[in-house]
Order: structure tokens, then sequence, then C-alpha cells
DNA sequence: ATGTCCGCGCGACGCGGA
């Protein structure tokens, strides 16, 4: 079972790399995030004929979420990250897919550091890892991927020493993530890669991609019981070398079940 | 500090967000 997560930058202005990506990996679960649409916006009808059923949280605007998978339509289980009804954003959804709980998140971006919109990434990454607690503590196997906002260690990022007045690079954003990981969740890609360089995000500013001057944000993290069943995992580099691309690359795991 | 891309509300540019 191949499972992807993708932040789109826009699922509007994405959708031709969107499907041609789809079409090129056949991930069985593609987890996206900022679709920067209204759900009655949500372009359904291109992600249906690509062969994926869906379902999405929208915003006008900003964030959004979005799990599909391919053939089936995903039996949703939660919508919006539960612990605060003042809360608006969309920015979490999770699905029930082949008995895997899918938990698709779009942490926020916090910047600038300090400040209100930091004090909100805090704030939202304790309510996030109260909801990894619980579904921790459950029999089902769980995946929770997306766009963390966080460059877990030195080694995730070009050169750190540029990133560290960073709200995602902040010793707050690292400790939050590392407590999240105390759980006994595995980071999937550096598990598998404990020495490598890997990035999934390169901005679009001084041809960041093309000097590799990029971050590690996006990340898997799998329970326990999906630990040993992990066989592989990736970034799809080559689509953010694509015409009219995300600032993103699609990143993956593969889980022999 | 710089830079680029996105959606929005305008009114074909500037702004917030990233």
């Amino acid at each position: 079972m191949k499972i992807a997560t993708y932040n789109v930058n826009s699922v509007h202005a994405r959708l031709p790399v969107l499907l041609r990506w789809l079409e090129q990996a056949q991930p069985d679960v593609a987890c996206l995030q900022e679709l920067k649409t209204p759900g009655e916006k949500f372009p359904l009808e291109a992600i249906e004929a690509a062969g994926y059923g869906a379902i999405w949280h929208g915003q006008k605007s900003w964030n959004g979420v979005a799990i599909l998978v391919r053939g089936s339509t995903p039996q949703e289980v939660q919508r919006g990250l539960p612990g605060d009804p003042e809360d608006l954003h969309s920015r979490y959804i999770e699905a029930l897919v082949n008995g895997i709980r899918v938990g698709c998140l779009y942490l926020p971006n916090g910047n600038p550091a300090p400040g209100p919109k930091f004090d909100y990434k805090l704030r939202w990454f304790e309510r996030f890892t109260i909801r990894a607690a619980e579904l921790i503590a459950t029999d089902t196997p769980v995946v929770l991927t997306g766009d963390y906002n966080v460059i877990p260690t030195d080694m995730d990022a070009y050169k750190p020493e540029r990133w560290v007045d960073d709200a995602l690079f902040k010793p707050e954003s690292r400790a939050a993530y590392q407590r999240l990981l105390a759980q006994g969740w595995t980071d999937a890609l550096r598990s598998l890669h404990p020495t490598e360089t890997i990035y999934t995000y390169w901005d679009y500013f001084r041809g960041a991609f093309e000097r590799n001057a990029g971050i590690r944000i996006d990340h898997f993290l799998i329970s326990p019981k999906l630990a040993g069943s992990l066989t592989a995992a990736g970034v799809d580099r080559d689509v953010r070398g694509w015409e009219k691309t995300s600032d993103h690359a699609p990143t993956w795991i593969e889980l022999a079940l």
C-alpha cells in the first residue's frame, strides 16, 4: 500500500501537475494540503476521472486538506482538529482506509515568531498531540501525514543557521515534534534513511530548487503496529522541477500489509 | 534583506500569507 502526501499550494493552480503526478505515481492514498479553495469548488470531477474518490475540508482562500483513495471513496472519521470550537481553520481530516486510520494535517506555519501566529501554531500542535495520543492508544494502525511545518533537526535543512529565527525551526516547534514522536511514532522517512539528505520543500525564491536549498517539513508518522511493515519511503523530487509546480514535492511511503 | 507564487478584491495592481 502506497500512501503519499502533497502540499499542492492551491488545488486549482496545481490541477494539471496533480493529475500528472497521480497518473505517474499511482498512490493508493494521497493526502493533500493547502487546497486554497472553498469546499464547493473542490475539483472532484477531475479527481474522480483520474480514478480517485475523495473527502476534503475546504475553506475560502487558505488552508484546506483532502484525502484521495484510488478506486473508492474514503470513509471519513474526523473533520477538523478537535479541542477548540473557535478554531475555524481547515487543517485536519481523518479517514479509515483498508483498516488503517489516515490523518491528513496542515500544521500552522507560525511565522513571524514570536507573535500570535506562533502562539497559534504551538496551541494547534498541543491539540494535535492530544489527538495523536488518543489514536496511538487504539488497536487500529495509524498514519499521520502532511505538512508539519517543522524542520526536525539540523540535517533537515540545507543551512540550519539560516532558519534559527524561523517558526519552522524554533526550539519550541522542534520540541513539540519530539514530544509527539516520544508517544511511540516512527518518522518513516528518517527511519529508513537515517543519514541521507532529504528535502520536501524548496521555496520559490532565488532558485532554491536548482541550488537544492531545501528543508524537510512533510512527514509520515506511523504507529508501532505499522513500523514493521514499512518497506520504502521517498520524495518525488522530479515533480518539484515541473512547470507551474508547488513549492513542495510529493512524499510517500510503502507498507507491506 | 532579498526573492516568488497563490487567492482575493478589485478594477489589470497591491496585499496578506507562505
